[in-house]
RNA sequence: GGCGACAUAGCCAAGUGGUAAGGCAUCGGUCUGCAACACCGCUAUCACCAGUUCAAAUCUGGUUGUCGCCU
């Protein structure tokens, strides 16, 4: 590359799997480095759903400025495209309070957007489009739809396998937007590199003990009110399908709620879907590329995590 | 002690002579505008021993274990 990466703006990502204790570590950091915390996490976005989100309260806040957070309403739909936009404008903002931005959240997509600058275009979500689409795979198959893609985009249609429906109206919509294939794009794309000189920490621990703090998060929440919290916003809203309410901890209780589980049935499920969700960021982590794994079963306490961080932020110039 | 039933992967569970369905969990993976989404892949030789048969998880005998009933 031509410009040294000394030269790029800093950013450091902190992340790992749900449960794994990113909050509590990224609040110190932050303090230790006076940053300011941007929260990578699809679901804390929105306001009045704290207990299901595992959201930082006020107090773990510690006057540590965070972004991103409580920005939308349950019933609004938030996406990447979004996501994106807020997060470089908040980099911008952090910037020029001479502080540290720090992505701290569990949300690989949404990380990978802003640090390899990865464009959306401008047009809309087509939703007419894609309920068209969805109606015609339930009523002719998943597999016919896939042919439709093949047509126009049949790398696309190699890469993405036919039962993925989402993806393949994804596509379809795309193709139908820009006239190119979405495979041209992502190829595109996927050769950007970061304008970022960044440090991507994956914080991690032993998968026994990721379940069990999994398990105990979500008794604590059980305890906290999780239950009353989602009536509330199921009794406002009447809507399963929001995007909101597709989150874990809150389809899980609607389910009980509308009496099609016990609640200790919603509970496991709710631990269940928890852990596949953990595995599914696990792998994504591994993938992404320039990642520095922290095993947390390797230190002492926070404090010598801490230490770490900062002397590798400190190696490549960040700090 | 007697009688009866059952014994298939971590769990549930099909399969009654022809070379081990399925579901769940586990594990691995995909992902470029719904991503806490959506999707894909992998995982046993049938309690043990002996016998019948070209061929047994499937039949016979025995052993062990579990459950139920009876005294």
């Amino acid at each position: 590359m031509s410009i040294s990466d000394k030269d790029k703006k800093p950013l450091i990502i902190l992340t790992g799997p749900t449960a794994v204790g990113k909050t509590d570590l990224s609040i110190k950091l932050a303090k230790k480095i006076n940053g300011e915390i941007i929260s990578a996490d699809s679901m804390q976005v929105y306001r009045t759903m704290d207990i299901g989100t595992a959201k930082v309260t006020k107090e773990e806040m510690d006057g540590i400025p965070h972004h991103l957070i409580d920005i939308m309403e349950p019933d609004e739909e938030f996406n990447i495209y979004k996501f994106k936009k807020f997060t470089c404008d908040s980099i911008d903002k952090i910037y020029s309070n001479s502080h540290m931005p720090i992505i701290a959240g569990g949300t690989g997509f949404y990380i990978q957007s802003v640090l390899y600058d990865i464009e959306f275009d401008e047009s809309e979500v087509l939703s007419d489009f894609r309920i068209e689409k969805e109606e015609y795979a339930k009523k002719y198959g998943a597999d016919a739809l896939h042919d439709e893609l093949r047509k126009v985009d049949p790398v696309s249609a190699d890469a993405i396998h036919p039962n993925n429906v989402k993806r393949v109206i994804r596509a379809l919509e795309y193709f139908a937007q820009n006239g190119k294939p979405i495979s041209e794009h992502n190829k595109e794309q996927s050769q950007n590199g970061s304008p970022y000189n960044f440090m991507y920490f994956v914080l991690t621990t032993e998968r026994d003990n990721l379940y069990k703090r999994i398990d105990k998060r979500v008794d604590i929440m059980l305890e906290n009110g999780l239950v009353d919290e989602v009536k509330r916003l199921h009794e406002k809203y009447h809507n399963p399908e929001l995007l909101s309410m597709q989150g874990i901890g809150y389809k899980e209780i609607i389910e009980y709620l509308d009496g099609k589980l016990t609640l200790s049935e919603a509970t496991d499920l709710l631990k269940k879907n928890t852990r596949h969700f953990a595995k599914r960021q696990l792998t994504w982590f591994r993938r992404e590329k320039n990642v520095t794994w922290i095993d947390k079963d390797k230190f002492f306490d926070d404090n010598e995590i801490l230490d770490y961080m900062y002397s590798l932020c400190t190696q490549k110039g960040i700090i």
